[in-house]
DNA sequence: GGGCATGGTTACCTTTTGGTGGGTATTGGA
DNA sequence: TCCAATACCCACCAAAAGGTAACCATGCCC
């Protein structure tokens, strides 16, 4: 391996603090549904239980709860409850939440550079 | 909710392209390992499948290699076998999987936000 | 009185994920 | 001759994640 590559990894790397908090960080955010529920919560200042189920078609209305509970309990989104008929809930970003931002940029300019590969490919 | 924090959401919004593109970028991420072992490949140019093992002990071998077969079918990593006895393998991160360094850095940053917020509510 | 809407809960089942403990191949060294 | 080292593979099992369908409470409207 030429020094040049040594070089672009080496710029590449994250600072590694600790595999541990890499692991924390991960089980919050991990399984099929999280990320993509975060990714809708930062579309608009809060979100209803029902706009998620639309904005989410594939999620089952289990899931989204126990989803959206994890993330509570984590102190990632908050829920509010407004006591009326029929009910009405919402969901948001807490600040933590909130700064999952660049999270979300990041990865979403990996998949960009992602398909553009995969475009020049083919 | 104040506009004030009508400001900080909007700001922290990630531009969002397309809810397909981010759930292609997660499923190539997700479950439980395949973060972790990334995270490792960035420490150096290339590691070993014993490397690996070690940096991570909790994980099964078995897991180890279907999870490494996965990232390098995305093309995230890549394999090099050499022809040695004993076996020497090397796995190490292509340019798509080194384009991740940003969210892993921001997934870190996270990380120890959410450890001083919570020292700080201790 | 019946249906609708919302935001749930619960029981039950299937699928996926992950773990364990074995086995394999090669070859150099004791 | 037998063992160690490396990087696997396979069969089997346990656990976790996820899906389906039914049910609930409330209050409005017809």
């Amino acid at each position: 391996m030429p020094d040049s590559d040594m070089k672009t990894i080496y710029n590449a790397r994250p600072r590694s603090r600790s595999a541990a908090d890499m692991q924390c960080a991960i089980r919050i955010l991990e399984g099929r549904w999280k990320m993509m529920i975060l990714a809708w919560l930062f579309e608009g200042p809060v979100m209803r239980f029902s706009d998620l189920q639309r904005a989410i078609p594939d999620i089952s209305q289990k899931m989204l709860i126990q989803q959206l509970r994890a993330l509570e309990q984590e102190k990632v989104i908050f829920r509010t409850v407004h006591a009326q008929v029929p009910p009405k809930v919402e969901y948001g970003l807490t600040d933590i939440g909130k700064a999952l931002g660049p999270v979300f940029t990041a990865l979403l300019d990996w998949a960009d550079l992602r398909r553009a590969v995969k475009a020049s490919d083919a």
